[in-house]
DNA sequence: TTCAATTAGCACCAAATTGATACGGTTTTT
DNA sequence: AAAAACCGTATCAATTTGGTGCTAATTGAA
């Protein structure tokens, strides 16, 4: 479906997070505060920074920080360090997987409705997104669910 | 993820079927055309009528034809049609599924990102898609597998 | 030097979604 | 009547997603 995953979601308020207090914090602390599952932030965070989005730093006082200034990270590269490469279909990239290309009659069409997802993707600087994110509400948040999406996902 | 379900694929290139070939046709003829599994012809074939995208006429010598000029038709009608209300994160639409919204740092911003998606497949007219594709290649398919794409979906 | 905090890298499980199928019912033409 | 076709819905298997656990490696500090 067309949906941004949970991972993607969490992402984003994770980098909002980093962006908005940038002291080194550590995957328990962050989802302490968000009242996120502590495993699921501490495997986004090592995604992000495997994909060069965020920085770690190893052993006691450790912790992440942002590897670049947010206008320089895009909604794509997010997308693609947390669910890879971004396919509209599948025979956007290894043509050899669709052997029906010459037989499919919307195969270029629909190459060029996944060519503009991917720049608009490209071109949206995650400082939008961050940048008008709240700084955040120190409230004790409520003790049940998450504090994301609905339930319906 | 953010990819198309088969369902829209399929439905795009049985969409193409009609309009380069407006002949009330059937669900099985098509199905059998394109080698795409039958019973999920159906259904979408089912879907889009129900969505009035297509009329159908019932009975023997019945079948599908578009019930509007493919310029007057949306990708967003396609894929609301066939996965419901496109929404990029629950909180969207039902306000009160996400009872974190005042909480949640990157609401507002992903519900520009959503709005921007939503407008851009809204524009996008599925006549550029219809338009473009190949009247549809007449040789005999390969025997296996579905034309459409890949196998890592 | 030892210990605790913390990231790294997997491997794993359960729930939700999707892809695909089946069947009985209704409408219309022949 | 009978056949052709759509309609509605229910079901099922495969995939994906959401979420968890464990062990190793690394670092700062007591
Ligand atoms: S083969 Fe790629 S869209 Fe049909
Ligand atoms: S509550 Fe909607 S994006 Fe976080």
């Amino acid at each position: 479906m067309l949906k941004f995953s949970k991972k993607i979601d969490y992402g984003l308020i994770l980098l909002s997070k980093l962006h908005h207090e940038p002291v080194s914090a550590s995957a328990r602390e962050i989802a302490a505060r968000y009242r996120l599952p502590a495993p699921m932030v501490a495997n986004i965070l090592k995604q992000l920074t495997g994909a060069g989005i965020l920085v770690s730093t190893r052993g006691a006082q450790g912790g992440y920080e942002l590897a670049h200034d947010p206008a320089d990270i895009s909604l794509a590269d997010v997308v693609r360090a947390l669910e890879g490469e971004f396919s509209l279909v599948d025979c956007t990239t290894a043509e050899n997987t669709c052997q029906y290309s010459e037989l499919c009659p919307t195969h270029d069409p629909i190459q060029a409705v996944h060519r503009k997802f991917l720049d608009f993707m490209s071109e949206y600087k995650i400082d939008e997104i961050l940048g008008a994110a709240k700084p955040f509400n120190t409230h004790p948040a409520p003790s049940l669910g998450n504090p994301s999406i609905g339930k319906t996902q």
